[in-house]
DNA sequence: ACACACATGTAATTGGTTACATGATTTC
DNA sequence: GAAATCATGTAACCAATTACATGTGTGT
């Protein structure tokens, strides 16, 4: 276990943001990563309880004046060191699979038009993430000007908003290619059709 | 189970080359579609059994010349169908995970330079990966004129080789962009040295 | 004779999602 | 007092990697 990515997010995570809950870190993910990086609660809840137990982070009672019962957490000592390690540490080159290019690889073996409704609804999604990052930066720039941590938050976002573009550029192009082979597949089998 | 991913996977091989064992399927997976998919052989032989069991392959004795021992599989029409259905169904949209952006946005919690060299590592990965791409392409011209599957495989190409090129230009902006920050960041710890 | 690539599999473990279950507090 | 949202957690399941174990045919 020791080494699961969940701790280091939430490692990293409460590096940003001291004194936070399960919860809290759980839209802290959606709301600035989600783009290339998910949680579920299934996840952060047992990883917090065994951070706390190996002395990671130190579970605090809430601070903010006294509302609902939750349970916050900030780093240790030994917390920030294991995150400077792990972040010193090469990253894993994880293969990020993709079950729509899959799909289009074997496109050959689908019915006519599929490939090119994915790819549209691919263009279609990476058009609403595209205007959703460039809100995002938009924020980013105006609610955290000097913020420390901004020149690293740019620097994901530039590159969530460089791959959406081209996925875009890419899609345009890919529905072109897919029309032109289904005509010219069809109008072969027309003429075999004929041929018989 | 059902529809383990792994099991459209080999549906889709099958489709494209009939007769070939586990050994083969994994070979196909990682000199066609490793950039954005892997598969390991304890993942791929089970799935065989239970495809085979379910009826949707076939198991053949080895057709190939009377060689080493092996088990040959190759699509049933139920197979096929549910190659099918699978290629029509809309593809889920996974988030893909990526450690790399992660540390880069954490960045502000690590040692000055780690992430600099994450992005030099990842540039220099993303050109291998670029000049293999461009290998490959030129190979599945070559080989494949004419080939029914052609037109899907240079679009997967396609949008490989666009990522991968835009990886790169975003890790050139990303390091000059790092590199300025962080002499901004030591001038800035250096003052505070000197006032106290 | 030896090494290497071919070839198949299992077991242990991890990492993760999903669905379920529960209850408190705020807001309308 | 109903609905929404805050908040925490567990259990079941699934997908996947890794390491291990084993044996065969080919080329040198």
């Amino acid at each position: 276990m020791q080494h699961s990515q969940t701790a280091n997010l939430i490692l990293g995570m409460l590096s940003i943001e001291p004194n936070r809950s399960g919860y809290d870190i759980r839209k802290m993910v959606e709301s600035s990563v989600s783009y290339f990086w998910r949680e579920s609660y299934g996840q952060i809840y047992p990883t917090l309880k065994r951070m706390a137990r190996e002395g990671l982070i130190v579970a605090r009672p809430s601070t903010s004046k006294g509302k609902r019962k939750r349970q916050e957490y900030a780093l240790s000592a030994k917390g920030r060191a294991r995150l400077q390690e792990w972040l010193a540490a090469p990253y894993r080159d994880d293969p990020p699979r993709s079950e729509f290019l899959l799909k289009l690889f074997f496109g050959r073996a689908a019915s006519p038009n599929a490939c090119i409704q994915h790819v549209r609804h691919f263009q279609a999604n990476n058009k609403r993430v595209l205007s959703t990052l460039l809100e995002v930066e938009r924020q980013v720039y105006a609610n955290n000007a000097g913020h420390p941590h901004l020149p690293f938050w740019l620097l994901t976002l530039s590159y969530g908003i460089a791959h959406t573009r081209s996925s875009i550029e890419w899609s345009e192009s890919a529905v072109t290619n897919l029309s032109s082979t289904q005509t010219r597949t069809t109008a072969r089998s027309k003429k075999r059709v004929r041929r018989t």
